[in-house]
DNA sequence: ATTATCTTTGCAACCGGTTGCAAAGATGCG
DNA sequence: CGCATCTTTGCAACCGGTTGCAAAGATAAT
């Protein structure tokens, strides 16, 4: 059927070893030979089977791709980011979809069995033994999205979420508001207890600022407004900051609902800045999560594992920043 | 480094042949054997390398999964059914992103390269000679949200988009709009040629109604925002059907930031219903995609051609329908 | 022209599995 | 118990490549 490497080395009269040098950098083959194999390869459509090669070499330039977030419009931009970075680098992406697995076992027995060269666990709501258990199996592996650890035990590329909180404070402040609040996503996500706790400390210092908090079941729309609309029946906050922004829209669109403007009556900002944030008719105040840089990193540094596997784990942390739009009220003072 | 067939056999003191045996499906071994073959690879933690056997039996259960629609929130969705799907049958996806690219030759290489077993295309925008490119080359493959052929190349399953074209006219005629319009994408996305072609076939029989047509630069927020705002300073329809849903509630944003009501002044009809379509501040009419039943018959259609690879093309097409939401007024009068 | 050095080449073994084949073992039947 | 039949097993070759090694060829130095 396919044509292979002893098809070509028949047709150019050579060994099949001196076909399998002039495919590989760096081997040594005459520029005469190798002239004649390139021939003989055009003629046949000669292309090398990759993981016949593996079978020798030990690199498969598969890279497993793991996420459980496809719900949120903000992946769509990661795998595209995620998708170019790795063809650009010559890898593949073996995507993995763990929405309803609970434990890192299948998914790590797949990736043994396509040996994968390095894993990248995209996603901010999966806890860290994940990323561990595929470090324990001996490979490269890189938490994007992830916690971060002054101790960590796998590579983690993220934002620092509990500046992140501190940030969104600090903006509620210098607008003026006097009863905030945190409106976060599942409690036992680890991305929304690191913001809540910045959220509370940034607020510690004001004491004269009324802080609540509560909790949506999911980071998702429905959620958001069901979230809000409770809220709504007791006695709002001024302005929330939401753990993302999926959510704040179904906070916004709750707040109107009930008859209320935004910003005008309750402020609402969100994290993560996706596409549709900037749409003109949402037009969403957030906090911008650097998805470029962090896919960026995240690829780099799994990169760098494969060729040094006894790397030490690093986290690397990308700034974030407030993205003005209109869902927060005008700062009522220039800040100091 | 990882354990191997080998290392098996060793332990439990059997051929490698018997190793093997144990773990495929079908062959023959005696219940004593097995026990004791199974025993010995889960003391030592041994699963069969997939890239290896796929040398011999020529299935990798890898299939490429080829897509350039990473900015279309409804590919999100896509890629979640996609994923899971061919996970459920054992089968793994190899993402392509097919953004930059404009003709199928990388991929095409990158795919034999992987002795991929076949080809999903999932896209609305691609020209069916990229999907033949793949077939040419011996791969089973399947065009998902492809064009309609009655002489197919390859595996079609989609929509009909010319009776999408017409169901939309037909809604706005049943709410007694008397002047309308076509929204498309990009006049080169051959779905939009078939929508306006249904949508001009429908209102023909309707001379009394005046119809119109203009394209987007591309199926997004801007330039269905862009193109309306255009539409806009001339003279606009009372009702216009938009190529997707992203378009939609660009055109819909552009409508009330110029003033003017939805659906009041103006009606909206997109097409996709995607996730945020349904949400209460967007509340978009649309034509719905059976996206679940299209990925589902996508597996099904490359599964049955891996396993029958002279099975003759055909074209599965879906039925969509209208989802009622605030975008378009009220029939003016009950259907007959 | 001879020898030393460097490059190119093919052989053969190997990567981690699968599988046709024939021998060995088990089972059934008269 | 002997023979025929069926099942199980290991051997060895193969899948499509890579690579260490030694032989052959080319080039340089004397």
């Amino acid at each position: 059927m396919a044509v292979t490497l002893k098809d070509v080395a028949e047709k150019a009269g050579v060994s099949r070893s001196a076909v399998s040098r002039t495919f590989t950098e760096g081997a040594s083959v005459s520029a005469h030979t190798r002239a004649k194999v390139e021939k003989a390869a055009s003629e046949l459509g000669y292309s090398p089977n990759a993981l016949a090669s593996s079978l020798t070499t030990g690199r498969t330039k598969l890279i497993g791709l793991i996420s459980n977030n496809f719900h949120n419009p903000l992946f769509l931009e990661v795998f595209d980011l995620f998708t170019r970075g790795l063809q650009d680098r010559g890898l593949r992406p073996l995507l993995v979809n763990l929405s309803d697995e609970t434990d890192p076992e299948n998914s790590l027995r797949m990736l043994r069995q396509y040996s994968v060269d390095g894993v990248i666990v995209a996603s901010s709501t999966l806890p860290p033994s994940f990323a561990e258990a595929f470090r324990d199996a001996g490979m490269p592996v890189v938490h994007s999205f992830g916690r971060f650890s002054t101790s960590p035990h796998v590579h983690v590329v993220g934002i620092d979420n509990v500046a992140c909180g501190r940030m969104a404070a600090e903006a509620l402040i210098r607008r003026g508001y006097k009863r905030v609040a945190f409106l976060g996503g599942p409690e036992s996500a680890t991305s929304t207890q690191d913001r809540a706790l910045g959220f509370f400390g940034a607020l510690r210092e004001h004491p004269e600022i009324d802080v609540s908090i509560s909790y949506a079941q999911a980071y998702s729309f429905d959620a958001g407004r069901v979230e809000m609309t409770k809220l709504l029946m007791q006695d709002p906050a001024e302005a929330y900051f939401c753990g993302d922004d999926v959510l704040s829209i179904g906070a916004v669109s709750a707040i109107t609902e009930a008859g209320l403007n935004v910003p005008g009556d309750i402020g609402v900002i969100g994290l993560n800045d996706m596409e549709l944030a900037g749409w003109q008719n949402i037009d969403l105040t957030t906090i911008r999560q650097p998805v470029a840089e962090i896919i960026e990193a995240s690829i780099d540094l799994v990169v760098a594992t494969i060729a040094e596997p006894q790397r030490h784990p690093e986290t690397r942390l990308f700034p974030c920043r407030v993205i003005e739009r209109g869902t927060l009220r005008p700062a009522s003072q220039p800040s100091p």
